[in-house]
DNA sequence: ATTTCAGTTGTACTTTATGATAACCAACTA
DNA sequence: TAGTTGGTTATCATAAAGTACAACTGAAAT
């Protein structure tokens, strides 16, 4: 269906991925911190969901992070 | 009503102005770049839509800078 | 063996971004 | 004053994002 096919997403993705990890959180607890569900974190760490701007933003706020922060791959 | 009112959001379209306008392009020449409408050019500047990840792509490409660059307001 | 944990995938529903068209304002210009 | 240019705003259809739930896989623990 939505076959998502766009490296920046991925790359941004692997780098939310990477933040998170940093955290020693996994895709669920870190989802619940923006109330998220672990279903949505996964396609959305694996690239296949064309975020926008306030989903990063939600993103890197649970990351502790500066929203350009996630740009940097 | 859509009634966005995301600071991110708005400075992100401040910064994409300013990268516009240091190229001398009207709203409508750089929409027509990327196959846009002058008028949704406006409203993202205006910081009024919250734009995913591959409509910034675009923009930036547009500019010929990184997408990282819209983020440094 | 079965429970638990981490992650993936299908699906469904609601909301919103995308993109076009058109009408408008203000400033400038011929 | 009529026409052009740059920008804003309203509205609409369609595609897609947001979000949740459930079912699944594979590993690890007990």
């Amino acid at each position: 269906m939505s076959k998502i096919e766009n490296n920046t997403l991925k790359k941004i993705g692997k780098r939310i991925q990477e933040l998170r990890e940093l955290q020693n959180l996994s895709q669920q607890d870190f989802a619940a911190k923006i109330n998220y569900d672990k279903s949505n974190m996964s396609r959305l760490e694996a690239g296949k969901t064309n975020m926008t701007v306030t989903t990063l933003e939600k993103v890197s706020k649970a990351l502790n992070v500066e929203l350009i922060e996630l740009f940097k791959f």
